[in-house]
DNA sequence: CAAAAGTAGTTGCGTACGCAACTATTACGA
DNA sequence: TCGTAATAGTTGCGTACGCAACTACTTTTG
């Protein structure tokens, strides 16, 4: 294919920012995940109740939440599971649609993600957001945001 | 405990970069790896034959090869059942030392990363690289190099 | 130089998650 | 309005991978 032989190779900048990336970012969520294991979380497990917390009444609908926490349909039916079964979060059938059921965080959920929020805010900015200048860090967001604009609209 | 309590929240450009970065980094990944598949390749597998590809010999010992491919030796050990029933690389035990074995690419391994490389770096470059300008790059590698310092030196 | 400690790699087991298939419900088109 | 299509969620099955335990070597140490 003619657009594939004229490919460009990366050039330093480029590779030097690629590699960074993929060895750094695997090795920042690890960390980032071990910081919150003495609470008994994982990092699914935050993802989830912190978008629950946001969301109007604590509550979403399960395919909302599966399409915002990145997981398929089945994913989310386990990983709800564990928080179901630590009681974190409730499962709600709507009466409007039959089909659909809400999860809802309970008070338990709420108060233990009120107790970590503030290590994984430590943690976060500890292991990134503090070693960056301000600069980067305008520069980084609007990085992702220009990769995800390109993902989505490329399909 | 005071730091916890003293930990300040994210302001809204640090958490526009942490909420891009989350979210954008985990869809980045699946659209790479989902333009690998064509070939009968994961991202795992490609990540492998690219350290093997880049290594004296085209060999690296199992050990050294699990830590920079971030995976635990057990995790190699599965990893490389897969491309060893590919053929596209081998198990040689070391003469000096009958601990070790080597991982080893094949002419077939090799091969196959020539043919697939062009279009990983053309999805590499059309799903992130060129959607950045030069300036973008290089914060985006200072920065993610700033944050694999931060982890190293704190253990 | 023997015993203890360290290192390389594999195996058993448990967990996470995606895909395909299935059920139940709702929406839509003729 | 009936039948077809779409949507929400769960379950069975397969794969990836980490941890702990194990084997087999090698290095260190007293």
């Amino acid at each position: 294919m003619t657009f594939v032989a004229r490919t460009k190779w990366l050039n330093s900048a480029e590779m030097r920012a690629w590699l960074a990336y993929i060895t750094t970012s695997s090795d920042l969520q690890r960390a980032i995940e071990r910081d919150l294991e003495p609470f008994g979380l994982d990092g699914g497990d935050y993802q989830l109740l912190a978008m629950l917390s946001d969301a109007p009444e604590r509550r979403m609908k399960m395919c909302d939440l599966a399409d915002t926490l990145r997981l398929s349909r089945s994913g989310l039916t386990r990983r709800m599971d564990g928080v179901l079964r630590k009681k974190l979060v409730e499962r709600v059938q709507s009466d409007s649609d039959k089909r659909v059921a809400y999860a809802v965080m309970t008070k338990k959920g709420m108060d233990l993600l009120t107790k970590v929020a503030p290590h994984h805010v430590a943690s976060v900015r500890g292991k990134m957001i503090d070693r960056l200048s301000d600069t980067e860090i305008r520069a980084f967001a609007t990085a992702f945001e220009k990769i995800a604009a390109g993902l989505n609209d490329a399909h």
